[in-house]
DNA sequence: CGTGCGTCTGAACGATCGTTCATACTCGGT
DNA sequence: ACCGAGTATGAACGATCGTTCAGACGCACG
C-alpha cells in the first residue's frame, strides 16, 4: 500500500515534470494533454488518474514554485538581520538565484497563471501581491531610516516603481543568463544585489 | 481604385487591432481565428483575404511594434546630445512611455514572438539583440567617459545585467502601471530614467 | 487463492482547431 | 449595361482538442 503510493506519487512528479518542461517551452494554451502523456510515457487518458485536469496540473506548478518562492524569501530575511540594506541585499540576491535555479517552473507562474480557471487565478494573484509587498515594505522601511531615498526622485511613491524594477530585474533574469557562460549563478545573484542597493540607495 | 484599397486597409487594420486585443489578453495559442473573425464583423474565412495565416498576423503585430520601438529609441538618442548620462536617461524614460502608451502590442511583441514560425523568430530575436545592444554600448560608453561604473560592482561584464535591468524596468512598466491611479504616464517615465541612472551610476 | 483497489489502455465523445473553396455580392472603370 | 477585381459568405475539410469510460492488468491484502 506505501509502495504503491509511492509509486503513485512518482508517476505524479513525472507529470508535473512533463508540464514544467512543456508548458516552458509551448506556454500552457500551447502544449496538448497528449503531449503531456507521451512525455511520461503515458496515454493521455492516463493523466487524469493523477490530475482532474489540464487545469489542475497548471495549478499544482504554479502553486509549488510559489511556495517555495515564500521559503527562499523568508529565509533571506531572516539571515539578512535588521538592517534593510542587507535585507534588501538578501531579498534580491536570493530571489535571483531562485529564478536562475529554476527557470522552467518560474517562467510558467509568471507567464501562464492567466490561464488558470478564476478562483485559482485570484488566489495566485494574492500571492504575487504579498511577494510585491514584501520588497516594498523594506525600501519603506529603509526610507524611514534614512538608508533609502525615494522622495528626491520628484514622483509621489518612487517606491511602487523601484520595487518593481528590483522584482523584473529578479523575475526575469533566465531569460538573458546562460548557465553555460562565464559568470555563475552566485555572481548573477550578488550582483543583483548591488544593483538593488544601487537603486534604493540613490 | 484608391479608395478600394483604403477600404481594404481599414479591414486589415481593424483585423490588426483585434489581434493586439485577443492576443494581449489570451495569448497567440489561446486565441482562434473565429474570435478574430467576430471581433471585426468577419467570417473566420474571410480573414484569410487580408493575412495568409495566423502566423502573419502575428508576425505583422509583432513587427510593427519592433519598427515603432526603433524609431522610438533612435529619437530619444538623437535628442539626448552626446553625453552618456543623457542618453541613458532618455533611452529609458522614452522605452518607459513607449510601453505604457502600447500595453497591449508590447506584451504580445514580449510574450507571444516565440511561437513565430522560426524564419520570422529569428527575424525579431535579431531585432530583440539590437535594442539590446543599444543600451549596452551607451552603458559602456559611459563606464568609458568616468560617468558610469560597473567594475566596482566585482562581477565581470556587469553591464549586460545592468542594461537587462534596465530593459526589464521598462519592458513590464504596463503589468503594473495603472493609467486610472494617481501617477501619469510621463512622472513614471522620468522616474525610470532617474532609476537607470542609479544603476549606471552607482 | 481470490478480492479489490489503483492504474493503465484504447476507443470514443462532442467540440473546436486553422484553413480552403465554390459561390455570390459590391462597385469602380469602360 | 457589362466586366472584372476584391471581398464576404457559409459549408466543408481533416486534424486535433480536453475529457470520459469500459474493460484489462498488476499487486498488496485477507
Amino acid at each position: 500500500m506505501l509502495n504503491v503510493r509511492s509509486v503513485t506519487g512518482d508517476t505524479r512528479e513525472r507529470i508535473h515534470e512533463a508540464g514544467l518542461a512543456l508548458f516552458h517551452e509551448r506556454g500552457y494554451t500551447g502544449t496538448t494533454v497528449r503531449e503531456l502523456a507521451e512525455a511520461c510515457g503515458l496515454t493521455a487518458g492516463s493523466l487524469y488518474n493523477h490530475y482532474a485536469s489540464k487545469d489542475d496540473l497548471l495549478f499544482a506548478i504554479v502553486d509549488r514554485v510559489h511556495d517555495r518562492a515564500d521559503a527562499v524569501l523568508a529565509g533571506a530575511l531572516r539571515s539578512a538581520g535588521a538592517g534593510p540594506e542587507a535585507q534588501l541585499e538578501a531579498l534580491a540576491s536570493a530571489f535571483t538565484a531562485f529564478h536562475i535555479a529554476r527557470p522552467q517552473a518560474t517562467r510558467v507562474a509568471n507567464r501562464d497563471y492567466i490561464y488558470l480557471p478564476p478562483a485559482q487565478r485570484e488566489s495566485v494573484v494574492r500571492r504575487r501581491r504579498r511577494v510585491r509587498a514584501l520588497f516594498a515594505d523594506v525600501l519603506r522601511q529603509g526610507e524611514r531610516e534614512g538608508r533609502f531615498s525615494f522622495a528626491v526622485l520628484g514622483s509621489e511613491d518612487a517606491v511602487e516603481a523601484a520595487s518593481m524594477a528590483i522584482l523584473n530585474m529578479a523575475v526575469w533574469v533566465a531569460e538573458w543568463f546562460d548557465p553555460s557562460g562565464p559568470r555563475t549563478a552566485q555572481d548573477t545573484a550578488a550582483l543583483h544585489g548591488r544593483l538593488a542597493l544601487r537603486i534604493a540607495r540613490g
